[in-house]
Order: structure tokens, then C-alpha cells, then sequence
DNA sequence: GCGTCTTCGTTTGTATGTTAAACTATATGC
DNA sequence: GCATATAGTTTAACATACAAACGAAGACGC
């Protein structure tokens, strides 16, 4: 429900509003951003000399003369502030400092010991601590110092509450990770799953309004932009396209449904692929690296090409879908499987065109690199805080 | 993106809030606006006193004291103004004339003569001048007379500029209905797919934030409420889950997918299953009354009973692909098949408690009556002039 | 090199809106 | 009947965006 404004909330998102486009458009004059915006340029200037005093914003001198006085360039003072993002995957996490402009200076990654359901919610719990602690460590001087930081997790999160209800591997019981993690740190905490994070990080980049994030690795995660905010659903935990059946009579998954597209469409599908057309190396199994190994084997043999073209139809029927019930602008695949990406899309673009209807063939389709998801991780403080104006819930 | 916000529109957006929470909480003192919107009570005053004057409120009188003097109760002032909806189908067409509150007082069922492949563009555009005309007369003396029309058909159309892009059995060429028909009616027009005006009647209704309207007839549309906005998508074409593919290597359907869920799901499909149990008179083909047909039939016979409770399962595998996907609170079933609900309905609800995941095997199903379409075609104007609020682009 | 013009940005005054507080009106209850 | 509570209005104060005048700084023609 929308709701009631006054002169403070209307400033806010006036100054949400220019931060933003300074964001994403920036170096800005005061009198460019007045033309974008329409706000008065005495309004944006007002505007400015705030975000300026914050530090938020900084003239970065001259720029060219339009046939008169030059205009100050304005723009993102991307060292102010620091924000930290964790990716947290089964077999590894993946910690990154990241400035206000989204620049990565500082990443750890960490392997997680416990592959197969050993690892304990306290034992995770104390690894983030020490990830973040090691990442605020690394953070040069600043006048904001640490504005946040942000989980991506490969389950069930309820982004609002804070709270996890399903890991794989780790049993999970009653856990409100933001208010745990709060109690370690002075800065505030966000939690989110893993396909909305690397949705997140492309809206930040491209702008589209309403894209799709399909996250491939040992299954398919998604995430949901709509008109420009991340769809969550009424409990949270909208986007499991993964989960949605592809064949109705299909084999029975783990969750309980049949025929779900992460069958047919993930790491254990590739694997299952390959072992159809060929003898594998027992090297090859569900692993970090199983996707990197199999995509040099393929450089050589003609089978694992196969089996990598079986994956992209099937990933094309999936997306078909995704475009026919959404109409997206963008969809953008990510996740382990992405670096594989050569060896799958052409199948894949193919599918799209035939089987999605009207526009939606003409759908942009793009992969994302592997810093996808922590980086919409560290993405969230800002968005909350700098970019937030109270009338943009998602 | 966001909006900047001045005086003005700050007052049209809490103008807008204060008539929304009239329109669906009212009878309400000014008072208790003040409380439920957070507004000041000087606010709530100035802008009821507005509303008053355009009199699209009135003051009924005197509530109940809390100890103190009795409040003026405030509602809707349902007959300041009325507008026309109309729901295009392909073998007939309902005109009707809703009065603010959504009161229907007039109704006209008109059969459109071609139901194969026989009527142009121009024709309808005639049929719906001569509907809107006749509806126009029916209405009541009122201050504000007809505020507009709505018009919900079962194709492809662009909400925001008008335009016409597919219909079955009517050759489209570059068609602005909107801009057509504005030369005749001096009120605005708005076009919606059937499935967004279903979706939205309800969300007028029941104020789910999330919510999807699944319009069973001959095929299956969808219209998808997100953060209380019709989400439709970049291109305008959004829901048309009808068109996912729930058996990957399936049938090919008329748009070219394979295996959608439509002909699982749709009259089309039930028709089939009727065809497999048993004989079936001729008299059963797709026609307006198909579905009433087989419901009275399925009353004495066991077979009929399957295949309505087959069509259930598979409207069952369906909609649990749409839960798993939005996570949305509310899923109702409407259009023609609405009407045989008890004979599938136990089947879906079963279907969706195996195959949802998590929270979503709860989600909230019901059935919506037979005027949803129409009626959410008749808000349109309503949502889109009286509550409309400048931010809220959907 | 000088004056004029253009553009950039600030300053000042005004209009509009919400809010808080004082005030009026009207009810309840002892 | 009087104290008290609630409903709604009036008044003044405050915040903000805007428009227009103004000042600053460069471009350009002569």
C-alpha cells in the first residue's frame, strides 16, 4: 500500500532520486541533473550541497563549456564508504570489500569443509563472522567507514524478517541471521538469497527494469526484477523457477514436485548428460570445479559438446517459459554454468526463438560474470540506505 | 524510476491514499483516516473537504460516540459518477455499467455472430461504439457522469499505449483502440488483457498484494498483481503462463511452444478427457456453454467426473508452477471453468499440497465469480483517475 | 582586448503543503 | 450540571520546491 508523504519524505526521495541518477549517469552537472530530473536547479543545488557535505558526492572540477560558463562535475565519491559482501555457496564462500561504486578492493574466498551435511548453523555462523571481520579489517580509511554488508545464501531466506529457513547441508532451526550477525557488528546487516543478490548486482548495472537471474550451478535458483525492485513474494521466497515443472509425469525431485526444470537443467543434469554419452573420469562428480573440468574436456570431444547442447535446450525450454509467463526485458544467465556459456547459448538463443511467443523472441539474453551475486550482496546496504526512499518497497 | 515529488503531487499522492482507504475500509470517520494513514488531522480534514466538494465522498451521518462526540462517517459517494466495462469474447461480449463502488446497474450479453475467423477489426470496433453507446444511456443522472470505459480482451494488447497486437479470429493491423475509440467517446479509454482486469477486480476486492488471476476458458491467460500494481511486463504481454511448457517434449501448441499448459488445462483439454472416458453427444463442442453442459452431465456420470477431476490435476500442476515461481498470496481460478469449481477443485488443492514448496503449499486458492472480468474492466478508469497517484506506475 | 551573449549556479521571495497546538463543538458519565 | 473525553476546525509555524532575479565565468565576434 502507498504511503503518505510530507515535506521530509518528499526531500528524501528527491535526494534518493539525484543520488541515483548521479549513480548511474554520472559525472553530472547541477544543471544536467535539473534537466533529468525536472526538479528546479535550485532544488537540485540545494540537493547537492547535502549529499556534498556528506561526502556522498564530490566535484571532480570543470567540464566542458556549452558555449558559456563551464559546469562542476558531479559525481559518486566512490571511496566515502565500504560495503561488504559474502557469497556463501555449499563447498565455498566468497567475501568481498566493495567501494560505493561497486569496485572490489578486497576478496577472500574460503572453502566450506563440510560438503556433505556436516556443517552446523552456529559453525556458519561463527565462519561469517570471521569473513566480515577479516573484510572490515582490509577497509581503507573512510569517512563513512563500513555502510553495511550483505549475504547471499543458496536457499530459503525471508529477506524482510532476516530470517533462514533452508540451507542445503545445514539444519536449520529458527534462525534470524541479521539480528545473530547484528550482535557482532555496528553496521546494519542483510540477508538475501543468492539469485535476487545477482539479480540486484544486473539491475544496478543495466537498469532494466523487469529482468530475470538464473543462477545455474548445482540447481537453478532465480531471481525477479520487476519495474525496478526485486520481486519476493508474499513470504519471501518467490523465484523458484527451478522448482516449476518441465514434465508434468517427470522423475520425483527433492522438493517434492516432479519434472523440475533443475532436473534437467543444472550440474547433476550435465552429469547425467555426460554419463549418457560416454564413460566419464570418476574425477567428475558434483564438485566446484566440475563445470571448469568438463568445459576443457569438451574443447576435445565431441560427446561432452553433446551433452552440453542437451543442457542448453533444456535451459532454453525453462527460459522459454520464464519469458512467456514474465515478458522480461533481460535475462541473464549466472552461476557456475555460465562459464560455460559458448558451449550451450547458441542451443539455448535457438530454443527461445521457437518456442517463446511473439517479442519475447526477440528476448535479450546475456551472461553474467562469476562476481555476480556477492557483488549484488554488497550492493544491498547501498540500496537500502544511500539509494532507499521509503516509498520504493519492493 | 522513481519520480520526483513537489507540493502538488504530494498532495494528489496522500488525496489518492485518503480516497483508497474510504474506498475500501468506509465507512470511516476523519478521525479514524487520521489514525489508519498516519496523516495529521488538519490534513485528513483539508483533503476530505476536497473530496467532499468534488463529491466523489459524502458524510452519512453520525457514527457511534467512544465517549465523546460522535464522529461523521465518511463513504464513497458510489453514484457521483459510473463506468463501462466491457469483456471481449470470442463468442460473445458483456457490456456493463458499474457505479464507483463497483454496483453493476446494467448489464447487456451480446453474442458477436462470427465464431470462426469471420469478424474484422472494423466490425468490432463498431460492436463495442454500439455496446458503450447503449450502456451510456443507461446511466443515471450523476455530477460526474461517465468517468470512462474499460475494455478486457483475451489477446495480446499494450495497456499504456492502446494498442491492439493479436486477437483470436480477427486479422490485426496496426490497431490503436484506444485512439479509435477516444474519437468517439469523450471520456478516456482503457484496453487490458482479460486476465490483468480479472486479476485486478479482485485485487479491488480482497487488497492481496500479491496476487494471480488464472482465466480458464478455451485457453488459459493469466494476470499477475505484484506489490498491489497489474504487473504486465516490458512489452505489455506479460502472463501468459498458458503458454509454459509443463511437458518439455509434448504436443506443439498454435503459438508454437511445446506441450503448454493450456492444452492440459483449458476447455480444449477437457473436452479431450470427455472424449476418453466416453462417447460424448455431439452437442458438446467449444461453445459458450460447454462447460455448463458437462457440469449437468457430470451430475449422474462417474466419467464426466474424471475427466473434470483430470483437468483438476493438471490445473493443479500448473498452479503450483505459478506459486513456486511468484510465491503469490493469493491464486484464484476464473473464466468459464470457474463454474464446474467443485468438480476440480479438491484435485488442484490436493495436486498443489504435494508439488508447492515450503509456505506455498498454503496458498490461498479460490474461485472467482463470472463477472470478475468485466468488473475489473470497469475499475480501470476508477484506478486510473480517482486513485491514481503519479508514483504508482505500474 | 573589449563588449556582448550564453550558460552555470546561487540567492531571494513566494506558493503550497503538512504539522502542532489552540480552540470549538458535542457527546458521555457521575 | 459539571468534569472529561472525543471530533473536528482554525491558526500559526515550519519545511520544501519553484520562479525569477542575480552573480559568476567562459565563448565569441569585432
Amino acid at each position: 500500500m502507498a504511503k503518505t508523504v510530507d515535506a521530509a519524505t518528499m526531500r528524501q526521495i528527491n535526494k534518493g532520486y539525484v543520488t541515483e541518477i548521479i549513480y548511474n549517469q554520472g559525472p553530472l552537472s547541477r544543471m544536467e541533473i535539473s534537466q533529468v530530473t525536472g526538479l528546479n536547479k535550485a532544488t537540485v543545488s540545494s540537493l547537492v550541497d547535502e549529499l556534498i557535505a556528506e561526502q556522498f558526492v564530490q566535484e571532480i572540477g570543470l567540464g566542458a563549456s556549452n558555449g558559456g560558463r563551464k559546469p562542476v562535475m558531479l559525481k559518486i565519491n566512490a571511496s566515502a564508504g565500504f560495503c561488504i559482501g559474502v557469497d556463501v555457496q555449499i563447498t565455498h564462500m566468497k567475501t568481498i570489500l566493495a567501494d560505493l561504486s561497486g569496485g572490489i578492493v578486497y576478496q577472500h574466498m574460503r572453502p566450506i569443509a563440510a560438503i556433505h551435511g556436516l556443517l552446523s548453523q552456529s559453525e556458519l555462523e561463527e565462519l561469517l563472522v570471521e569473513e566480515i571481520q577479516r573484510a572490515i579489517q582490509q577497509a581503507p580509511p573512510s569517512c563513512h567507514g563500513i555502510l553495511g554488508a550483505g549475504i547471499a545464501l543458496p536457499g530459503i531466506v525471508n529477506y524482510r524478517t532476516g530470517s533462514v529457513f533452508y540451507l542445503p547441508n545445514i539444519e536449520i532451526r529458527d534462525w534470524n541471521l541479521t539480528d545473530s550477525l547484528s550482535k557482532s557488528f555496528s553496521f546494519p546487516i542483510f540477508v538475501d538469497n543468492d539469485g535476487n543478490c545477482g539479480a540486484w548486482s544486473i539491475y544496478r548495472e543495466r537498469h532494466q527494469q523487469n529482468l530475470v537471474f538464473v543462477n545455474v550451478g548445482i540447481g537453478i535458483g532465480t531471481g525477479i526484477v520487476v519495474n525496478g525492485h526485486l520481486y519476493r513474494g508474499q513470504d519471501g521466497i518467490a523465484g523458484e523457477f527451478g522448482h516449476t515443472s518441465i514434465a508434468a509425469m517427470g522423475a520425483v525431485c527433492a522438493c517434492g514436485n516432479y519434472g523440475c526444470w533443475e532436473q534437467y537443467a543444472s550440474e547433476q543434469a550435465l552429469l547425467r548428460y555426460l554419463r549418457e554419452v560416454e564413460e566419464i573420469p570418476a574425477s567428475l562428480e558434483l564438485s566446484p570445479n566440475l563445470v571448469s573440468l568438463a568445459v576443457d574436456k569438451a574443447a576435445t570431444s565431441p560427446g561432452y559438446q553433446r551433452a552440453f547442447r542437451t543442457l542448453g535446450q533444456y535451459l532454453g525450454i525453462g527460459i522459454a517459459n520464464i519469458v512467456n509467463s514474465l515478458n522480461p526485458g533481460l535475462v541473464v544467465i549466472g552461476g557456475t554454468m555460465a562459464q560455460a556459456a559458448p558451449l550451450f547459448l547458441p542451443e539455448v538463443q535457438y530454443v527461445i526463438r521457437h518456442r517463446a511467443m511473439a517479442s519475447n523472441k526477440q528476448v535479450c539474453l546475456t551472461v553474467a560474470n562469476a562476481d555476480a551475486i556477492v557483488l549484488g550482496a554488497a550492493q544491498l546496504p547501498i540500496s537500502n540506505t544511500l539509494l532507499h526512499s521509503p516509498l520504493a518497497e519492493s
